[in-house]
DNA sequence: CCTACCGATCGGTAGG
DNA sequence: CCTACCGATCGGTAGG
């Protein structure tokens, strides 16, 4: 196989990159488990299959180990090339598809959202600014296409319109996953389908007395 | 004045009583700022002006602290009252004036929503099955008129329209700080208006193309 | 990367 | 409700 200049062959991981590897993969195990405070450097180096001390040999401390985790796996990073990447020949079509697609990945991992609190709790969002830095442009760029196909109601922008989108999904996902913590009938949940029924759409039409 | 049978005069405030307000104002700070296990039971005693071994006086211990706490300030405790106390004469003015009385009281204590994540993070949810036991029932009954006042798409069920509802206040508000905190300009995001705006009329409106 | 350990801080208790 | 203190656990370091 031909080695494209964009895409060397990267060297295989040495051993030290292997346990770095499982460093980041038992600390996202307990970050999401437990929060950023609860999680103790212990339990992620038992997870790893290290002693504590060795931690301090791949990141500088708990807060760069989860800095760490963070960029990996933070919500935010799953949700946008999923949004991007979806396909469809409509506006609809093509909202929808990412809808799908990003709270099923949600969903999937139930604990993922946890990620996105702890960090706003526990580290006051500081990580977000970098987040949203290297995630925005193509977003937006994507989604200011999305805004000329579509009939938004005045006074939203095109960054409005991600941003409301991104809510809607994210509010399906909590939604769902607080009122089964509460107790409801999962039968009685509205889903995705439904949530997006409703961006669309809208829950009124036609009528409008009560 | 007379005195009501419903409303009788309560007891004046026992030197105890006043303590005890102290802690669950100086907890409600603390679990807010810092979260659950961030929060100290010393910063707690602190903030209400004793002893750490004072609390116990009062409270079991911090989990007890924390029930309080979340049972008298969740966000979804100030939701649905604010939800079936909104006046208007349509299902229209009726979500609308909710949904701005609800995003205000949010907004203006802007930890108020990080109660909700840590409770869910830190708690597995445990207080939100009581929660909404106690919340549910006249949220559930007036929301059923109003379903059947707007034409929601097929699928949406009473419940759904309540879980909706309340997911798109959630969504306005959490969207519009985790955004700020990434440095968005204000002026770009959309708001509690903007937000009902789609989720009444869809961001759909015969445009349909790509 | 392990062993052994540090100071700090935690939630909670005993006794008054 | 305070003083004084307990055992436990924490993040992190020194030295090899």
């Amino acid at each position: 196989m031909a080695q494209s200049p964009d895409h060397p062959i990267p060297d295989p991981p040495t051993k030290g990159d292997r346990t770095r590897q499982a460093l980041l993969d038992a600390a996202y195990q307990q970050f999401v488990q437990r929060g950023f405070h609860a999680a103790s450097m212990r339990a992620i180096a038992d997870g790893a299959g290290i002693t504590p001390g060795g931690i301090y040999n791949h990141f500088a401390g708990k807060d760069d180990l989860f800095a760490a985790v963070v960029l990996a796996h933070h919500p935010l990073t799953r949700i946008f090339p999923q949004l991007i990447a979806a396909p469809g020949h409509t506006a609809e079509e093509r909202l929808r598809n990412a809808a799908q697609a990003i709270a099923a990945e949600l969903e999937a991992d139930e604990k993922l959202l946890n990620l996105f609190f702890a960090e706003m709790i526990e580290c006051q969002g500081k990580h977000l600014a970098l987040l949203s830095e290297t995630l925005m442009p193509k977003a937006l760029a994507f989604v200011t296409e999305l805004h000329a196909a579509t009939d938004t109601p005045p006074g939203i922008t095109p960054f409005g319109l991600l941003q409301t989108f991104v809510g809607t999904v994210l509010a399906t996902v909590f939604t769902r996953r607080f009122l089964a913590t509460a107790g409801a009938p999962a039968i009685a949940l509205a889903g995705i389908d439904e949530f997006m029924d409703i961006y669309l759409h809208g829950i009124l039409r036609g009528k409008t007395d009560l």
